[in-house]
DNA sequence: TTATAATAGATTGTATAAAATAAGCAATTG
DNA sequence: CAATTGCTTATTTTATACAATCTATTATAA
């Protein structure tokens, strides 16, 4: 395997975006330059840049003069998002199960098999939110739209933060697994109708699970 | 009216956002950070942190040791883009409709009309690009989503060259006038499925033209 | 001749220093 | 005393300088 090179910037927008997904990044709290810079050993050249990278994901937000902060969603962006990605991801997997192989369809009953023994280990979250979007591109891949690809991951890396804290706070979405494994069989059967009404229903549940969660938050 | 300030960075940003749009800067073109810095007279942190925003934006690609792009679609690309805007602003302006003002309606006919007069002077190609959008975004200002409309606006950016090239070579997106017209009429009767059907078909029929031209273009 | 290695020049990436800007606090004025 | 002005400090933004990397060219060996 071939030793991939990166940046300083890469470096940083990869422990930054880990450090806001996970959770140790609270959102709203600023991110000083020079603080970052001197914790990771490196100038704050790649930590602006790092920053402006995060920005473009929607993870950070920039302000000119002010300094840049973790980005909150609040119940109705929370509500945008998730319906976005209904609508984005339902159209990708109806393209992608016209195309879609039967080694694509075992490689994510294998990831399921992963997802259902991360529930109960350590680092749970983290685990769980990268196999479950490692499933849902294994069930993408035979769609062959790149760009479409691309905006699914940005939106999930938002919706991402949601998700583990959910996972974190309420010990899991309650439905997913199930969700899960009536889709694989759908999409099994190239039954497209059912499989990407079944994707829309699984997206717009944890939507519902996550809203009530951060109502009940904010409320407390 | 407050005065602006804005950064070397935002400043960079557009300039060359507008020279890439406006096919100053073709596509394929490596963009020499040293060079454009010279050229506009700032350094050369500026010039990289712009070329990262609009890597963002889609409009360069940044590959790192190599340098920067103008990025280039292909017609399966075009495709692509065509159609996620199909779908996206077809159902943003569904959301859009429910709630938009007259005001609003209003505004856009106004707008048609500079449309309708800007195609024959000095620049239209620009100028046309710039109502277009203007009325486009008009059309969704009753949806009140902001992710939506911000995505909206990005993947614009990036059909814009395409639009504007077709415009300058091709004299013109042929059934727009017509089109629009229609499409406003929907919305000003607040018929929200052939709205949204005529302003799908609008968008695919743009992706056509394009489509057609670019072909054309590759055999020569 | 072809392939490989060495080298030079160009270009990008990063660090550090200087300038610009914003926010908070003290001094001043009415 | 309230409001405004000017100064101080923290932070960001930009410039400059240097280091690392890539690309093309030339030289060398098979």
């Amino acid at each position: 395997m071939a030793i991939e090179y990166k940046t300083r910037t890469q470096l940083v927008v990869e422990i930054l975006r880990e450090k806001i997904l996970s959770g140790e990044i609270v959102a709203g709290q600023p991110l000083r330059q020079a603080a970052l810079a001197n914790e990771l050993n490196v100038s704050r050249i790649p930590v602006r840049e790092a920053l402006l990278q995060l920005e473009a994901e929607g993870l950070v937000a920039f302000e000119p003069h002010k300094g840049a902060t973790a980005t909150k969603l609040n119940a109705s962006q929370v509500d945008e998002l998730f319906e976005l990605r209904a609508m984005i991801e339902g159209d990708l997997l109806a393209a992608s199960l016209v195309h879609i192989t039967d080694d694509a369809l075992a490689e994510a009953k294998n990831i399921l098999i992963n997802l259902d023994s991360a529930l109960g280990k350590e680092n749970a979250a983290n685990t769980w939110s990268e196999l479950n979007s490692d499933f849902h591109n294994c069930l993408y891949s035979g769609a062959d739209r790149p760009q479409t690809a691309d905006l699914v991951n940005v939106l999930n890396k938002n919706a991402d933060r949601y998700i583990r804290m959910h996972l974190l706070w309420a010990g899991g979405i309650s439905k997913a697994g199930s969700e899960h494994t009536e889709l694989l069989d759908f999409c099994q059967a190239r039954d497209i109708d059912n499989a990407v009404a079944k994707l829309k229903q699984h997206i717009l549940n944890s939507r519902d699970e996550i809203k009530a969660f951060l109502s009940q938050r904010e409320a407390s």
